[in-house]
DNA sequence: TTGAAAGCGCTAACAC
DNA sequence: GTGTTAGCGCTTTCAA
């Protein structure tokens, strides 16, 4: 392992001070000596030993995005707007990929204590929200797609319960009564606001809950296969279904297909989140966009003012959804309103 | 930024050294004093200082994983894999996101020459080859799902040109002579590679290469629907299209649909990577399954020997591919050989 | 505008 | 078994 900035120092007839000052404050070195070291760095292929640097100075200019899953465009997008701001301010994105265990996020976390990252952007957690709290005070942190109700960690999420409220208002005003709704695990926050909005769009609309038409799912292709079989078995089957994911809703007309159905003319399926491959899948899916780049955007906005030190005004937003209507609920097509962005990146 | 190991062996009554030593070297330090300083440790919430740590041993057991693009069954597949060996050997692994663009793929390097990172796996190449051939002989570097024809760089690949040979043997064996092809973006190896096994299949089979029947996309799904539309707008129109991956695969088929033809009666379609949305696509694809895991656990072995200096006896690495068939080429299934690992993990 | 020098916190010879 | 101590390469006062 080669050079040092002693060796240019040397080289340069200066002092190891004004090499650094070059690379760090090349203003306050008159030119000829800046253009003297500069040249002595490339003859020599001089790189810095940013392990010393970062040591010294107690940063890494990296942040770190912890993702459950990585094969997930919702995480994709949001990615991409965290990377988009990182990039204008100087910082490196990496990921940790914590496949759904929540151990793997307490060991990343390990990363942002022993400061070998400057900050971290959880999407979606699973730690306990009293350690996530404390943590927060001693270190820049953000939440995205969730936050902690009541503890003021700042986050970047959306409305769950009335994006949910919403889609399903969307079914019972083309005329459904009997809608069915396959959640995701309740033991997370964001299954239960969904659930929460389709009870609301029900509610308001004077249709009774029905809780035979309520099936919780795990977020998978499989369960909402599953789900929907029983939902089909029952006495009085739904006209519709609202799938709190799009991979569930497509279990669900996986599902309806091989039961002989067609979606849409014999029930009609929206699902949640618009995944890249909700608008290839056939029938395309109606379903609910998040404002995936700008959530990730607003995220590293949010985890730069905490580096930086700058006072957070409001620590929680919640962005707006887009409801995407296509084939499978047999509505008119609006997808024109859909972003570019987030289109077809499969 | 609080407790120092100073601190910690003051309160201790030992010098620094056997802090050092209780952390690393437990087994050299006498019980009582091991006790002791635990104890302390725990009750002053000692942590380490990572960058003092890294700097002074100059590693940071981090490796890092270049991907082209995080929403990509593929390369999550073969993260897991990389992730279980590195998990074994006590490292971490980071991700970096390319999006695809060669310039952040030299971004990321500079961790690697930085010493940030202990040694780096890319997942596809775009960089000059010279240029790789260079950083692999100064740093620890394993390409996977790759390789530098020629250059003897650590890599882990399949064989392009025998799995996709024989796909479209599969399809001449099921009756097929006028088989479609649709290329990946010729620039790359990978796409000349599967182009030439197509090639390879007809020829052997005594069927004539027709210029018609290969058209160059991009890997998109969009790309696999337009170049459909070409292929059926031509005179004698193919029976069978093989299609560079599963994307193009799809989009495939939705032309084929939108022109009334039903996959697989009318025509048959064969893809490449079984990406997870492969088996839940109606009709089901049938398509070359890379041992993805495999292939991810393999090359993280071969950086492990890099990082330890073991000398490798064999530094390019070629994985054999299980062809699934499923619905789309009107072949009967034999989705059992299907490996547990790639099946449904969307 | 530049140089000298004091560390940053930890590890690992080396000595006892 | 344990302590002393000399750095790792860099940044940053402070003084000139």
């Amino acid at each position: 392992m080669g050079v040092k900035m002693r060796d240019v120092a040397k080289l340069a007839n200066v002092s190891v001070a004004t090499v650094s000052r070059v690379l760090h404050y090349p203003e306050t070195v008159k030119e000829a000596t800046r253009k003297k070291v500069l040249s002595v760095i490339a003859e020599l292929n001089y790189q810095p030993n940013m392990l010393a640097r970062q040591f010294r100075r107690n940063e890494t200019n990296i942040i770190l995005v912890v993702v459950p899953s990585i094969m997930n465009t919702v995480f994709s997008g949001i990615i991409e707007g965290i990377e988009y701001e990182a990039a204008r301010h100087g910082y490196r994105v990496l990921l940790g990929n914590t496949n759904r265990k929540v151990e793997n996020e307490y060991d990343l976390v390990e990363l942002l204590k022993q400061k070998q990252t400057d900050g971290m952007i959880l999407l979606s957690e699973r730690m306990d929200s009293n350690y996530i709290k404390s943590l927060s005070e001693e270190y820049p942190l953000v939440l995205a797609t969730a936050y902690i109700e009541g503890l003021r960690v700042p986050s970047v999420s959306i409305d769950n319960v009335s994006s949910s409220r919403e889609a399903v208002e969307h079914l019972i005003r083309i005329g459904h009564k009997e809608i069915a709704h396959i959640t995701g695990p309740l033991q997370f926050a964001i299954s239960r606001s969904r659930y929460q909005g389709y009870k609301q769009a029900l509610m308001q609309n004077n249709i009774e809950v029905r809780n035979m038409l309520v099936q919780e799912g795990d977020f998978t292709f499989e369960s909402g296969y599953n789900q929907m079989l029983k939902l089909m078995a029952i006495e009085k089957t739904p006209t519709a279904i609202f799938a709190a994911n799009d991979e569930m809703a497509m279990g669900a007309v996986k599902a309806a297909k091989e039961l002989g159905l067609n979606v849409p003319r014999d029930i009609a399926v929206v699902g949640f989140d618009n995944i890249s491959f909700s608008s290839i899948f056939d029938p395309a899916l109606t379903t609910v966009a998040q404002p995936l780049f700008e959530m990730g955007q607003k995220s590293m906005k949010l985890l730069l003012q905490q580096i930086q030190g700058v006072p957070l005004l409001k620590a929680q937003y919640i962005l707006e959804c887009d409801f995407i209507v296509r084939e499978s609920c047999g509505g008119k097509s609006n997808e024109k309103v859909l972003n570019k962005k987030s289109s077809h990146n499969l």
